[in-house]
RNA sequence: GUCCCUAUCGUCUAGCCCGGCCCAGGACACCGGCCUUUCACGCCGGCGACGGGGGUUCGAAUCCCCCUGGGGACGCCA
């Protein structure tokens, strides 16, 4: 165990997206490779917005991408007496003051800034003040930021970062309700909770030279930071829903395995030379912060989707059809009275990208009546072909080994019988099967079909070509 | 507007720190071919990038400067 302490912070006002996923899988790569410990704290100090329907969908999201955490779930919102002292500390230091701008100043203030040409940031008008203009008159508290000099941090990632601190302003500590805000209880509970590295995303470090200076001020140590890039939409502005599906558990409904959006993730933003494929364990082995990029990156659903394809194709059927059922299910198959499950996997596996695509290929399997595709079996099943499919039910009918030698045995029987090659019959017998023309192979087909459906399907083959 | 970050194929990236091995490698996508009873998988091949301009150097994708592009922040949200 190292004294790594390294947390994602999480706000619940909605489900877990993208962005946040990959921050959170980069901390937990890195704890877990330093063994070190990885803290979930929910940041929930905006009451209003805050909602128990998205804690859970964050916990949700987190325990189907494997993330796992040491310490947590922290509430902030559990901490409030916590940040109260923390601010009465400083305002008995004289490192904050209440201020009574109301908002209707505040908002007039950074109209005439920005119009200005400047940054949009408050002027300070309260900091001297010695007194409210009205006894019981509403206040927030402001933290006193420093105004000259410079403030310069080494990020992990970017390297040095220097801010003039003329560009800081007095920002709120605690709102006229009494609630402390972002900024402050970031940097207490990151204290408090010992947290030494902060891995977070890239649109926060405007917000680290403020942050600094409240470390020094509440006699802390200041952490380590290491800011990650943003993730951006194909036109390459912030990703956001018109972008498609940006929460994590959207794609499991879509049918995505969860190591393949980790991987995915994984590779957005980091990379190990050429290699593409990591496994969770691999990526714990090696995650770097070193490696991690700069620039903010596109989310290329394309990539995730060949991954997820490539995770089907190797994964393991029993595992994949206990997946499966949810989305067979929804299509109202069941599969009790069907073909094992898993063989139906193994014959889907390489034709099937994602769990949806893969029960819609086993669709026909479950059916208990074949549905013909009119086009198909006025292209393949036709007159000509009764003869064959005859010929084959007599061979299926006699097999007594009903696996691939066997199976393969009748069909070749079939072909010296009637001299047709499986060529000129296959594409029949696959409607007469499965109701259309695409399907896995033939023989694979019959064999997970299973000797009952089969000889059923075929016989009715028949009375249809009658 | 101001500040901060950033810049290699359409996209994700290797290479950049420690200049020559790079007329730039891999992956996705796309195009062509092979395999094949269907659809796929797989295999082979192709297309395709160092944003621009100045330096430094015998030599720059790699170092420096400027410009431009992109992103982010500027809230009693986090």
């Amino acid at each position: 165990m190292s004294d790594l302490r390294l947390r994602f912070a999480p706000s619940p006002t909605g489900y877990l997206h993208i962005g946040g996923a990959r921050t959170a899988l980069f901390n937990y790569l890195l704890a877990k490779k330093e063994r070190g410990t990885f803290i979930l704290r929910i940041e929930d100090t905006d009451v209003a917005r805050s909602t128990q329907e998205s804690v859970d969908a964050i916990l949700q999201a987190m325990a189907w991408l494997g993330l796992s955490y040491d310490e947590g779930p922290y509430y902030q919102s559990d901490r409030f007496d916590l940040y109260k002292a923390k601010v009465q500390e400083l305002l008995d230091k004289g490192l904050a003051y209440r201020c009574y701008c109301t908002q209707e100043e505040l908002d007039a203030k950074r109209e005439a800034a920005l119009k200005s040409g400047g940054k949009p940031k408050y002027d300070g008008t309260c900091r001297e003040r010695s007194q409210a203009a009205a006894p019981n008159a509403p206040f927030v508290v402001r933290f006193k930021s420093p105004h000259e000099g410079e403030t310069t941090f080494v990020d992990r990632i970017k390297g040095p970062i220097t801010f003039r601190n003329e560009e800081l302003d007095d920002i709120i500590i605690q709102r006229s309700d009494g609630t402390p805000t972002y900024n402050f209880v970031v940097v207490v509970d990151d204290a408090e909770m010992g947290i030494n590295l902060i891995i977070r995303g890239d649109d926060h470090v405007n917000n680290t030279p403020r942050q600094i200076p409240m470390y020094t001020a509440l006699g802390y140590q200041i952490p380590e930071f290491a800011h990650v890039p943003m993730i951006l939409g194909a036109d390459k502005s912030r990703l956001s829903k018109r972008h498609g599906a940006t929460s994590v558990m959207a794609y499991q409904e879509q049918g995505y395995l969860p190591e393949a959006l980790v991987n995915y993730l994984a590779r957005l933003g980091w990379s190990h030379g050429d290699q593409e494929i990591f496994s969770m364990e691999e990526l714990i082995e090696k995650f770097s912060l070193e490696q991690v990029g700069r620039a903010a990156g596109v989310f290329n659903p394309d990539k995730l989707l060949w991954l997820n394809a490539h995770y089907i194709k190797t994964g393991d059927p029993v595992r994949l059809a206990s997946l499966l059922t949810e989305f067979l299910a929804k299509l109202g198959l069941a599969t009790e009275n069907g073909p094992d499950l898993s063989a139906v996997v193994k014959t889907l596996q390489e034709r099937a990208r994602t769990l949806v695509e893969m029960a819609e290929g086993a669709a026909f399997y479950y059916k208990s009546e074949v549905e013909y595709d009119e086009d198909a079996v006025a292209k393949f099943l036709t007159a000509d072909k009764h003869e064959p499919i005859a010929a084959l039910l007599r061979n299926l009918e006699a097999c007594d080994s009903w696996n691939h030698d066997g199976i393969m045995a009748a069909f070749q029987k079939v072909t010296e019988e009637t001299g047709l090659k499986l060529g000129k019959f296959g594409p029949a017998v696959r409607v007469a099967l499965v109701g259309g023309t695409t399907s896995p192979g033939i023989h694979e087909v019959v064999e997970v079909l299973g000797r009952e459906r089969v000889l059923t399907r075929l016989r009715q083959a028949l009375d249809l070509l009658r």
